[in-house]
RNA sequence: GGGCCCAUAGCUCAAUUGGUUAGAGCCCCCGGCUCAUAACCGGGUUGUUCCUGGUUCGAGUCCAGGUGGGCCUACCA
C-alpha cells in the first residue's frame, strides 16, 4: 500500500550564509526522506529560501543589486551546501518564483472567498524592544510591557487582517483530536495555552515595503511575509489546486499519508498556530505533524553575529565528510532538545563510535579473517547448523532493526542510531567469544562459516538501518561485503527483517577501512585547519 | 506579572508511567585476547535521584512549598 510521505524544512531567509543550524536541520529531513524511501514510500522531500521581505530589499540596496540579483546570489551557497551534505531534496522552492507568487495570491483568494480577510486601520498598544503589538491582558498595570518593563506606544497602521480570533475554538478542537500534531509534547502545551488565550485577528499586509508577493487587486499591499513563507508548502507541489490539476499536490498534500514539517523552535508558533488556521480558512488539509528541534551551540557558547561564531558546513564536510556530519548532528542530540556542537566530541565519537566500533567490526572480519580464511568469499551456511551464540546475535539484529525503525519513524534519531549501535557492540562481543581466528587456526571449517556469515550479515543489516544517515559510508561497506549499493524502489520496502539475505559465494572486497582512526597529531591538524582553539579548556 | 518544561554518576542521558538492590555510553583504573584501525572483550570505582514536607504497604516517578536553570507570553524571522 503506497504512503506518500511529505517532509519539509523551514524555507531558510537568504539574509544569512548558510551555517550549521540550517545544515542540522536539512540533515534532519533528508534522513526522514531517506529512511522513508527505504520503506517504499513515495516521499518528497522539500527544501527552500525565504527571499522577500523588507531586510533583503535593505541588503539588496546596500549591495546596489536588484533584490532578485541579490537573492539570486545568496541561493547559491545554500544549494552547493545541500549538495556536500548529500541532501537529496525533490524540490527547492524559492518564494520569488512565478509559480510560488501564483499560489500565494490564490491562497490568499481562497481565504478571502470564505470572508476571512478584510481591509481596516489598525491601533494598539507597541512595545519598542519587543518590536511587537501587545494587548491589554498582556500588560502590567501602567501599561507597562511585561517582558521590558517599559512604557509601550500607541501606533495605528492600516492594513489587510485575517480572521484569526474565528479560529480559536476550531484550533483547540482541531489539537484536541490530533494529540501529536506538535513534537516535541512540551511545545505543544506552549502553543495550547497560547492560543487558549484567544487570539486576535492579524494584519496580514505591509505598505512599508515593495519586495514581496503583491495583494490580489490591491498592489498598494504587499504580502505579510509569514503567509508567504508558510505557503511553500503546498506551492512548491504547484498547490493550492482542485484536484487532477497538479499531480504532486494531490499526492504529497491532499492525499498523503504524513506530512512533516520539520523547524526551529524559534519559528514553532507559525507553524503550529497561523498556518492550520490559514488552511482551516482556504478549505485546504491541514499537515500531521509540526516538530520543533531544538539550537546547537558551538563549544559550548551560543551562535550570535556579535560572537562570529555560525559554523559554516561546509569546512566540516571536507575535514570530516558529510556521512561524519550527518552521523555526528543526528546522534549527539535527542531531536527536540538543545544541544552542543563541540569539535571534541565530534572526534570523539568518530574514533570511538564509528572507528573502533563499526569500521573496525567491519575490517577485523572482511579485511582479515573472511579474507584469509575463506578466500575472501561469503561462505554458504545451514540454518540447522546455528549455535546458541548465533541465534542470541540473529535475535539482537532483528530487535535493533525493529527498534531502529520505530524510533526513526518518530524522529528519534539519536535512540534509532542507540539502537543500531547495540547490535554493532553485540557483533563485536559475538566475534570476540566466537574466536574466529582460533576457528582457523583448528581447522574448524564448518564452524568457522557459520560465524562470518553471521558477521557479514549483520553488517549487511547496518548497512541498510544506518542507510539514511551515512549514505555513502553504508554503500562503501555494502562494496566492501560484496553487495551492490542500496537503490531504495517505490514499493519494495528494503528494511532488513529476514535473516539470510546475503547470498553466499559472493566475493567481498576488502578496501581501505571505512572510518580510519584520527590519531593525535591528526587531531590536531584538523582542529587548527578549522581554527578551533586547541589550547584552551575545552580541548582536555 | 501569567504560563510551560527541566533538575538522576565527573560528563551526556535511561529507568516499561507508583513496584525488588536506580542503569547505559563516555572518562578513569585493572585484567584478558591478539583476527582487527594502539582496535576488541571482561571486571571495577562513582549516587543525600536539587532541598523541605506530605500521600502510600511502597516515591526518581504523585502532591504542596522552596532553590536553581531553560523556554513561551501576537506580525516584519
Amino acid at each position: 500500500m503506497a504512503r506518500p510521505y511529505y517532509v519539509t524544512t523551514p524555507i531558510y531567509y537568504v539574509n544569512d550564509r548558510p551555517h550549521i543550524g540550517h545544515a542540522y536541520s536539512t540533515v534532519a529531513a533528508d534522513v526522514v526522506s531517506r529512511y522513508q524511501r527505504l520503506r517504499g514510500n513515495p516521499t518528497y522531500f522539500l527544501t527552500g529560501l525565504d527571499e522577500h521581505g523588507l531586510k533583503i530589499e535593505r541588503r539588496a540596496k546596500e549591495e546596489r543589486l536588484a533584490p532578485q540579483e541579490f537573492v539570486d546570489r545568496m541561493a547559491a551557497p545554500f544549494r552547493s551546501a545541500w549538495e556536500e551534505l548529500d541532501c537529496a531534496h525533490d524540490g527547492f522552492i524559492r518564494t520569488t518564483s512565478a509559480e510560488h507568487r501564483q499560489s500565494v495570491q490564490a491562497l490568499w483568494k481562497m481565504m478571502e472567498d470564505r470572508g476571512d480577510i478584510y481591509l481596516d486601520d489598525y491601533e494598539d498598544w507597541y512595545c519598542v524592544g519587543c518590536e511587537s503589538f501587545k494587548t491589554v491582558k498582556e500588560l502590567l498595570e501602567g501599561n507597562l510591557c511585561a517582558i521590558h518593563r517599559a512604557p509601550v506606544e500607541r501606533i495605528k497602521e492600516r492594513s489587510y487582517f485575517f480572521r484569526l480570533s474565528n479560529y480559536t475554538k476550531p484550533l483547540l478542537d482541531f489539537y484536541e483530536a490530533h494529540p501529536e500534531f506538535v513534537q516535541p509534547d512540551a511545545r505543544f502545551n506552549e502553543v495550547k495555552s497560547f492560543v487558549q488565550e484567544g487570539l486576535r485577528d492579524l494584519s496580514i499586509s505591509r505598505t512599508s515595503f515593495r519586495w514581496g508577493v503583491p495583494v490580489p487587486d490591491d498592489e498598494e499591499h504587499v504580502v505579510y511575509v509569514w503567509l508567504d513563507a508558510l505557503t511553500n508548502y503546498i506551492s512548491a507541489l504547484g498547490g493550492p489546486a482542485p484536484e487532477g490539476v497538479a499531480p504532486l499536490y494531490d499526492e504529497f498534500w491532499t492525499s498523503a499519508h504524513t506530512i512533516t514539517h520539520i523547524v526551529g523552535k524559534d519559528i514553532l508558533r507559525f507553524h503550529a498556530v497561523y498556518w492550520p488556521a490559514f488552511l482551516l480558512s482556504a478549505g485546504v488539509r491541514v499537515p500531521s505533524q509540526i516538530w520543533a528541534h531544538g539550537w546547537l551551540t558551538v563549544n559550548g557558547e551560543k551562535m550570535s553575529k556579535s560572537l562570529g561564531n555560525f559554523l559554516p558546513p561546509g569546512p566540516l564536510v571536507e575535514a570530516f565528510g558529510a556521512d561524519v556530519l550527518r552521523y555526528y548532528f543526528m546522534r549527539e542530540v535527542g531531536f527536540g532538545q538543545d544541544g552542543d556542537f563541540s569539535h571534541r566530541n565530534l572526534i570523539n565519537r568518530y574514533n570511538g563510535e564509528l572507528a573502533n566500533g563499526l569500521g573496525n567490526l567491519m575490517n577485523r572480519i572482511v579485511a582479515s579473517i573472511v579474507k584469509k580464511n575463506l578466500d575472501g568469499r561469503v561462505p554458504r551456511v545451514g540454518l540447522d547448523a546455528l549455535e546458541d551464540a548465533d541465534r542470541d546475535l540473529i535475535d539482537k539484529a532483528k530487535a535493533a532493526s525493529h527498534e531502529a525503525a520505530q524510533h526513526l519513524e518518530a524522529l528519534a534519531f539519536h535512540r534509532a542510531l542507540d539502537a543500531s549501535w547495540e547490535l554493532v557492540s553485540a557483533a563485536n562481543k559475538y566475534v570476540d567469544s566466537t574466536e574466529p581466528w582460533k576457528l582457523a587456526k583448528q581447522g574448524a571449517q564448518q564452524r568457522l562459516e557459520q560465524v562470518c556469515y553471521t558477521v557479514l550479515e549483520t553488517l549487511r543489516w547496518l548497512s541498510i538501518m544506518l542507510f539514511p544517515v551515512m549514505p555513502n559510508k553504508c554503500n562503501e561497506l555494502r562494496a566492501q561485503i560484496g553487495m551492490p549499493p542500496l537503490l531504495p524502489t517505490e514499493g519494495v520496502d528494503l528494511w532488513p527483517s529476514a535473516w539470510g539475505g546475503l547470498r553466499p559465494g559472493i566475493e567481498t572486497r576488502a578496501a581501505t577501512p571505512l572510518f580510519p582512526r584520527l590519531d593525535q597529531l591528526q587531531e590536531r591538524s584538523i582542529l587548527e585547519r578549522l581554527g578551533v582553539d586547541t589550547s584552551g579548556s575545552h580541548a582536555k
